[in-house]
DNA sequence: CAAATATTTATACACTTGCATAACAACGCT
DNA sequence: AGCGTTGTTATGCAAGTGTATAAATATTTG
């Protein structure tokens, strides 16, 4: 009477496990919500059985807000990835960050996916209210110093109460033409919505941010 | 022996009783995201019992496509509201239909949680997906009209492609202070958002669209 | 006022969910 | 090699899920 064969595993470095169920976590929000989050889906996502979740989490929740944080984390690291691999002239600095924020990897479906999953529970879930308004907060402060760096280039200098009412302008049309690309991406022609973003800054800061011949 | 008493009830009509339970629904979505949309959550809200449901709907499925039509439906109309009630000068109609989208009862934080808990599935269910599509092409139509109207009131007319990146634009700006409205609108004075979204409307156009006193 | 109709309730069912627990086996240590 | 530690699996459970069905009652009809 053969017994059913346990099955065979491998014991990996607790950090390593730590992130692979965060993002077999993530996989399963980006394709089916919060509610194909199930800790059975995650992992079986992750390769291992449910149980396993229980001993690097206490709970279903906290991995989620887990998963959340390093979403976040991913989105900002990749804006200022962005930065640090271009020029130190103020404009092109402020072009290029506009343009890393409006073509992949950052326009992205499943990223969106999953932000708008989350970002839906932030409102009534305290916790993950919190994460988001950090990461906010410090993408637009980094949104204020590109801009103001901007400006202080091309020798005009704008009141706090300015910068601060350009920043938050600047932020809005990268945040809607964002979620225009991962919504509708295929609308869209290759770059061209890092073209309009950048024209529609400049409109609003009355400046030129690239070379006359870069325009393409 | 007393049996139980068996709940007393109104035979409501057909049509109040769907829209009834559409609101209970969005209502629940609105608290605590589709994952506490229930049909039984949905049934105590709506005041009947969870079987009712499939009495009006084919299932729960059906009963969240029609809520989500709705909302998207409702917020479309309270735009449009907007243009109404609004003088004809078409500057100004560009004016106020900014405004009126980056103010309360758009700007919403319930209804910023509904529309983000169905768009995060927007990507994975067609019927959504479709449903969105067509909601947000309608919205940016409407922009694009009243961006031509007003430049071609200022003499000045644009090219087809010209018109439209300027409505994606200005879609794009709309979107993201509406977004940062919905999730911080404690951080933004009253006025303060539709102040800057129609500043940065003004700028990207090139044009003046509110009488030189009414700048506040 | 009685009968017919179909809205609404009540109950049951199969399934999934997150979590608890105990058995097990991979790995490090001596 | 043998042993202990603990990462991992396997199993079970109570609560919650959507749905199916029958019974009951509010309302309409004759």
């Amino acid at each position: 009477m053969a017994v059913a064969a346990r099955r065979k595993f491998r014991r990996e470095g607790e950090e390593r496990r730590r992130q692979d169920l965060i993002e077999a976590t993530l996989d399963c929000v980006a394709e089916h919500g919060l509610q194909g989050a199930t800790v059975r889906a995650i992992a079986l996502r992750a390769g291992v059985t449910a149980g396993l979740i229980r001993h690097y989490f206490p709970g279903k929740e906290e991995l989620l807000q887990a998963a959340y944080v390093t979403v976040m984390e991913r989105m900002t690291e990749l804006a200022k990835t962005a930065l640090a691999t271009v020029e130190h002239e103020p404009g092109r600095r402020l072009a290029a960050f506009v343009a890393a924020n409006l073509a992949p990897p950052v326009v992205d479906t499943g990223t969106f996916s999953i932000w708008a999953s989350f970002i839906g529970r932030a409102g009534s879930d305290p916790a993950l209210g919190i994460a988001h308004r950090a990461g906010y907060l410090g993408f637009r402060d980094e949104v204020e110093t590109l801009v103001a760096d901007a400006l202080a280039s091309s020798g005009r200098h704008a009141s706090p109460a300015e910068l601060r009412r350009l920043a938050i302008a600047v932020n809005a049309v990268i945040d809607g033409l964002w979620l225009e690309g991962c919504l509708a991406g295929d609308m869209f022609e290759t770059g061209e919505l890092a073209e309009i973003g950048i024209g529609s800054v400049e409109a609003m800061l009355g400046l030129r941010l690239r070379g006359e011949r870069e325009v393409a």
